[in-house]
DNA sequence: GTCGCCATGTAAACCGTTACATGATTAG
DNA sequence: CTAATCATGTAACGGTTTACATGGCGAC
């Protein structure tokens, strides 16, 4: 949680959207922005109260009337400007690992039609996530005078585009793989 | 190194090109798949022994001319099989963290005029991104005999495509932005 | 009454990087 | 001689997930 961690962010970003507990923020997650970012309980509790220790957000709700443990927070003035602070810097730049492309990099150890069929997975998965994209998309109309709009609508267009490259980009090697002249089984050199 | 670690792949993978010390397996992911994968000494140092030990490797080369300490490693036909096996197997999952994208999907914290600079920074290293990749590409050029030629191709091709895309949204959203009405500036409900 | 969800939390394991230690060789 | 690079390695730290523990609540 020191130095590089950016689930504070993450959580306090989440609540100038509005009062949360450590289970809302949890699904909130899963259902909003798991397509670029992820959260475990492991990370949500503890940062919770690490946010409250440091004044950054506060307890709002204590549910009093009935029985039910239930812990909502609210940012305070001095959360926003945390984040703020942390928008504003300049973001660390981080290799993200691709499997997939180290898979298709090391192609010739396997066939060539394996390596077709790898990358028709691929494309297969990536359709889906657009049509996911593309329902989440219909789904913020909904909620179309919200301050956060417009910038939750770009988030999404950018799945959007970037499964869209991916598709293309799929089919490109495909076809490329298929016009590829040279061997088509195992190297075992 | 237990059960999702990729490292050891990575390394079996590399080792199908040509015999490498741990020294030239670094060297070689810097120089070449830095833009999708990274490994630390810390990893392969100790990966390469826990390799040689389940034989999925060998030690080829001890220097016994000079005096110098130098550990080259081959992949075996054992090691091959463990490659091809994972290569075969369905990815797993993961989420890649985007730290730009939840700045923009909290943006309405900040103003107009600051999302659209980090807008525009991550469009600028996108197109430095992009010339490496073209840079990268051509050099391949170079080798174009190899059996692992058009693979190599294609992984550069898939972080061209990648960054063409990121540019457009870039410039998309800048004019979505830019043309936006509503506020200006930071909303503190 | 029990099954599934709501809700909070923790401990351990795992994965990975950073930073250092060590020392040889080479270029200036 | 000294600095940079070659080369191997390890210890400590940090971040994250997994798996579990706990218990209330509602539906069937």
């Amino acid at each position: 949680m020191k130095k590089h961690s950016k689930t504070k962010f993450a959580i306090l970003g989440l609540l100038t959207i509005k009062p949360l507990s450590g289970y809302d923020i949890k699904r909130l997650i899963n259902t909003s922005i798991a397509y670029f970012w992820s959260e475990s309980n492991g990370q949500i509790y503890p940062t919770l109260n690490l946010l409250a220790k440091e004044k950054l957000i506060v307890v709002s709700t204590n549910q009093f009337a009935g029985k039910k443990l239930r812990i909502t927070y609210a940012i305070t003035a001095l959360g926003r400007l945390e984040l703020q602070k942390w928008m504003r810097e300049k973001d660390e730049k981080s290799v993200h690992r691709d499997e997939k492309l180290l898979k298709l990099f090391f192609g010739k150890n396997i066939s060539k039609k394996e390596c077709i069929q790898l990358l028709k997975n691929r494309e297969k998965k990536q359709i889906e996530n657009l049509k996911e994209y593309e329902s989440i998309l219909k789904s913020l109309q909904e909620e179309a005078d919200s301050p956060h709009h417009v910038y939750w609508v770009l988030t999404v267009k950018n799945g959007i585009s970037s499964a869209e490259a991916e598709i293309k980009w799929c089919r490109g090697s495909i076809k490329t793989l298929k016009s590829n002249k040279k061997d088509g089984n195992l190297c075992i050199r």
